[in-house]
DNA sequence: CCCAAGTCCTGGTTGC
DNA sequence: TGCAACCAGGACTTGG
C-alpha cells in the first residue's frame, strides 16, 4: 500500500497532463494496443494496491505491481532494464518535456490493462475500505474463524494490506496472528485498525519498504526496511521483551511474531 | 530444491 | 438433497 501510494504521488507530480506517444507493449500486454497513443494522463489515483490512471477520452489505465513490479519514469536516452514489459514515450504537449514510462517486473505477477473509465472487474470491484478511510472495515469477516492475519491479508476487509504490513500491525497491536477473528474483542479490533493507520503512515514517511524489489519512480530505495520490528526478523530477539521471534505459516504466508508480546 | 510475493482459480467442506 | 457460502491450497514466475 505505502509503496503504491508513493508511486501514485510521484506520477501525479511528474507525468500528470502528459500524453502517451509511441507505446511499446511487451508480449504479456498485447491487449494494450495503439489506442493508448494520444491519450492524456489527467490524474493518478489508488484503490488498495491498484494504480488507476485516469486518461482523456474516458479511458483508464489500471496497473497492479504484483510483488516485484516497478514503474519507472526516466529519460528517453536511458537504456531500459531487463524484464521491461511495457514501455511508452510520454510527452507534455505544452512544455515539450518528454519522459519514458516503464513497467519492469521480473516475476511477472503484475498486470497492466486499459479499460473504459470506471469499468472494473475482479478484485477491484470488491475491495474493502481504504486504510485511512473513515469507513469501518468489513466487520462480517471478523465473525469468521479464520486467523486474524488471514483476515487482514484479505482485501475485502481493508484494502491495501500486504504481508509485511500485517505482521508489523499485529505486533504493534499485541495480537497473535493466529487468533481466530471471532475471538477478537471490539477493543482489540479498534487497536488493530489504529495500528494499521499508524504503521501505514510510518511506512509512507520512510519512503516504503525496499526489502527486495521495490523502488520509487526514480529507481531509488525506500527506508522502511530499517524500521521493521518483526517482518524478516525470525529467530532474532523481540525489541520489547528480548524473546526470540517465532515464524509460522498463515494463509500460506510466512508470518513472524512474538509469542510473548502477542496474545 | 525451496522460498518469496498478490491474486486468481479449483476443488473440497460446511451449513441452511 | 440442493446449493450457496466459505475456505484451503495450488498455480503462476524467476532470482537468490
Amino acid at each position: 500500500m505505502a509503496e503504491v501510494e508513493i508511486i501514485r504521488t510521484e506520477l501525479n507530480r511528474k507525468i500528470a497532463s502528459f500524453t502517451f506517444d509511441a507505446v511499446e507493449p511487451g508480449l504479456r500486454y498485447s491487449h494494450l494496443d495503439e489506442s493508448l497513443t494520444g491519450l492524456q494522463i489527467q490524474h493518478v489515483n489508488r484503490r488498495g494496491k491498484f494504480l488507476l490512471l485516469y486518461l482523456s477520452n474516458d479511458h483508464e489505465l489500471i496497473i497492479h505491481l504484483g510483488m516485484t513490479g516497478q514503474l519507472l519514469v526516466s529519460d528517453l536516452e536511458k537504456a531500459s532494464p531487463k524484464h521491461t514489459h511495457f514501455e511508452s514515450v510520454l510527452r507534455n504537449l505544452t512544455t515539450g518535456a518528454v519522459f519514458k514510462l516503464l513497467f519492469v517486473d521480473p516475476r511477472r505477477f503484475g498486470k497492466v490493462s486499459l479499460t473504459k473509465a470506471g469499468v472494473y472487474k475482479g478484485l477491484l470491484t470488491r475491495l474493502g475500505p481504504e486504510i485511512f478511510s473513515k469507513d469501518h472495515p468489513t466487520q462480517a469477516l471478523l465473525r469468521s474463524k479464520k486467523p486474524v492475519k488471514a483476515i487482514l491479508l484479505d482485501q475485502h476487509f481493508m484494502a491495501g494490506l500486504g504481508n509485511y504490513l500485517c505482521d508489523e500491525i499485529l505486533f504493534d497491536a499485541n495480537i497473535s496472528p493466529s487468533r481466530p477473528g471471532n475471538t477478537l474483542h471490539p477493543s482489540e479490533i479498534e487497536r488493530i485498525v489504529a495500528s494499521a493507520r499508524k504503521i501505514a503512515t510510518n511506512a509512507l514517511e520512510k519512503g516504503g519498504l525496499s526489502f527486495s524489489d521495490y523502488v520509487n519512480t526514480d529507481g531509488t530505495l525506500g527506508h522502511f526496511q530499517n524500521h521493521l520490528k518483526v517482518y524478516g526478523r525470525q529467530g532474532q530477539s523481540c525489541y520489547t521483551c528480548s524473546q526470540s521471534l517465532a515464524t509460522i505459516k498463515v494463509a500460506g504466508r510466512t508470518t513472524v511474531f512474538c509469542g510473548t508480546c502477542q496474545r
